[in-house]
Formats: structure tokens, sequence, C-alpha cells
DNA sequence: CGAAAATTTGATCGAAGTCAATCATTGTGG
DNA sequence: CCACAATGATTGACTTCGATCAAATTTTCG
């Protein structure tokens, strides 16, 4: 087994314990790509049909509103990323996601992910808990994002995702915080770092 | 069947559609449960085991934050409510719910949803979709919260949903629109209702 | 090295918050 | 049924945080 699907194996067993064998059905599904630095992994009006496991790299997710990009999501290595509305609806996108650095990522298809669900349940209970994952770091965002002054959101940041502010060029951080540029460079300068 | 379950039934039908006899299985899980204005469905601190079917009235979810009660969502009749943390992993809730007019609703707890999976996997399929739902919902809120200004804020609320408006207190929509109370009202005194 | 992009710094402006007072509505007890 | 308290909503004056515009500085990269 490469090692791309050894990690992802290795993060799904952190989700939820898998019985011997379960996770050797998606080998056969299981695709591995790599996307270069500045690269898209999804862009917007196509259909996001899979989702991507990180093994390694970095992503942000983001839409335009008003011609201005808006970041949503950081993703990195070890976490999944896609568009969700997209992936679940199977709509075209309204968000887009780029490698901020070169990146290797294992995708899985929607209509393979229901062969799997089909083969063996768990997969459902995967899908099902992953989901709700997204519901709670929803949650949170939108909590952070319109009750806490803007030195608050950088300090949360600062305490939830350091490597984010180290890896991530501040123009980024700034509109995920939803705080100009400039707002933001002050904050940096006060907060010292 | 009782008016409520046959609305809980209807409401499913519209989510996903059921083989015959597949709700049936919920019958005997099923509670009807009646909430008069001004009382807690669910109360910080406690665990929230059950989601509830809205058949009639209207809530609000709200959590305290420096003392101040901070609204998230308004639930009404034909949806249904949770505090969504702690119904999913068995944690002590952070938001309250608490019945804006006399309600009745029909609760299924976690471990009798749990039961109906067993018995039946399109209750885990609901659950699935349901979720999905809420990701959507939260999705929609963190943008709107942040990324427009109160006036657009209160616009977007007066087409998605105008009943809030007519249902619910000012103070409680200013609350949840991350806005202040004087501000709303002068918002209202321009837009003219 | 030099051009382009990113970040910082400075000055100004505006949207919305806060504080305070007034007006309206609701509800309760005499 | 009215009076009065209590709560909720509006209006006004002032302040503040953060946006915008503009310029300077730093970093990135061909």
């Amino acid at each position: 087994m490469i090692n791309e699907i050894k990690n992802f194996k290795q993060y799904l067993a952190g989700v939820i314990p898998m019985g011997e064998g379960s996770f050797e059905i998606a080998l056969q599904y299981l695709k591995v790509e790599t996307i270069e630095k500045g690269e898209h992994l999804v862009k917007e009006g196509q259909a996001c049909n899979k989702v991507a496991f990180i093994s390694n790299g970095l992503f942000r997710i983001y839409y335009l509103k008003d011609g201005t990009e808006i970041n949503t999501c950081f993703c990195k290595e070890n976490s999944i990323t896609s568009a969700f509305d997209s992936f679940v609806n199977q709509v075209p996108s309204k968000e887009n996601i780029q490698a901020l650095e070169d990146s290797v990522v294992v995708t899985l298809s929607s209509e393979n992910l229901a062969k799997m669900v089909g083969e063996n349940a768990v997969w459902q209970t995967v899908r099902q808990l992953l989901t709700e994952k997204e519901c709670l770091r929803l949650s949170g965002r939108a909590t952070s994002l319109s009750f806490e002054p803007a030195l608050e959101k950088y300090r949360n940041l600062l305490r939830d995702q350091p490597e984010i502010i180290q890896r991530v060029p501040v123009q980024h951080i700034a509109s995920y915080l939803g705080v100009s540029r400039e707002t933001l460079s002050r904050i940096r300068a006060r907060v010292g770092e």
C-alpha cells in the first residue's frame, strides 16, 4: 500500500474504528493525485464529484463575491476537503479549491463512495461522521465571524490553527477572518507576530 | 395516527421517499410533547439527547456570550430542531432552545434513533440528509453574517424567512443578525417595515 | 537585478456600537 | 376597567472600530 493511501487509512482509524478488511474495499476506488501550488482541485461552475483526503500540502476554499475572493476554509494535510454543496447535491460548485502548496491528495468519487456504502455499511457511518464534523466547524465559524472583534478572531485563529498563519499569505487570512488586509496588518503589528 | 405524527411523516416524505412501512417502525419510539411559550426544550448544561420535529409553534436557539443572549437559529413548524453538538457528541449543551410560541413537538431520542437505524437502514439515510441540510444552513449563515452589511442581512432575512420577522420580537432578530437593537431599529425605519 | 506582487504604514471616513432618553406595548393588581 | 409598572422599541448624540484610499516599503520571482 503506498504511503498516501496508508495516511488516509490512518486518518479514518481516528474517525471510527474499522474492522479488518473494511478499508481494503476502498483500495480499488481510491486515486492519488498531485496538485501543484496555484492549481485548482475544484473550480467554480464545475460539479465537484469527489472528496479529497490531503496526504500532503495545503489548500484554500474560496468563492467570489462582487469580484473579490473570500476564503472560507484552509485545509491542510491529514484532513479532507471538498466543495460540500456541490458534492452532496450534485450541483455546480460556487466554491474554488486551490492548492497553496504543492500537494498530494487521495480522491474518491461520489459514485465510488456510493458503491462502497453498498458493500459495507461502515462507509455510511464514515460519511455521517465526517458530515457532522463539518457541521461543527461551520457552526464555530459562524459564531466567531460575527460576534468577535477583529483582534479576537485573529487570536482564535492563532490558538486553533497556528500553522495556518505560518503557511498562508496574509491577504488570504484577512479574507478568511472577514477583515481588510490593512486591519489585519495592524493587528499583527500589535500582537507581535 | 395522530396529527402531529402525520405531520412528521409528511415532512420526512419530502426529505426522502420512504417505502411502505418504513415510517411505521418509528411509531413506538416517537413522543408528542407540548411546550408553552417561554419554556425551554433544552437548557445549557443539559445533554440534549433528542431531536424534535416541530408540528406547531416556533423556537429560538441561543447561547450566552459574556452574559448576553445570542440567537443562532429560529425554527418554526414543519422543521426539526436540536442542540446539534450535544445531540451528536453526547456532551452538555452550550445552546438553549426556547419556545417563542405555544408549541407541539414530536421528539425522538438518540437511543431510539439508533434502534431505528438498526431495524431499517433508511433511517440512517434520513439522518445523513438532515445533517447535510444543517451543513448548508450553517454555511449560508457564516457567509451572510460577516460579509454582508447590516442592511443586506436584514433584507436577506426578509427574503428567506419573512415569517420570522412577523413572529419574532425585534430584539431577538437583532441578535440573530449580529446587529445591535438600535441599528436594526434604524434599518427597519429606513426599509419601511 | 528589476518588475510585479505582497505587506505595512498613514490619514481620513463611515457604519454601527454605546449610552441615554423618550415613546409604545403589555400585563397586573386594585 | 383603569392606573401604573415593567418591558420592549425607537430616536438622538457621541464614539469607536475597521474600511477605504494613498503611499511607502518589503518580498517574490522571472
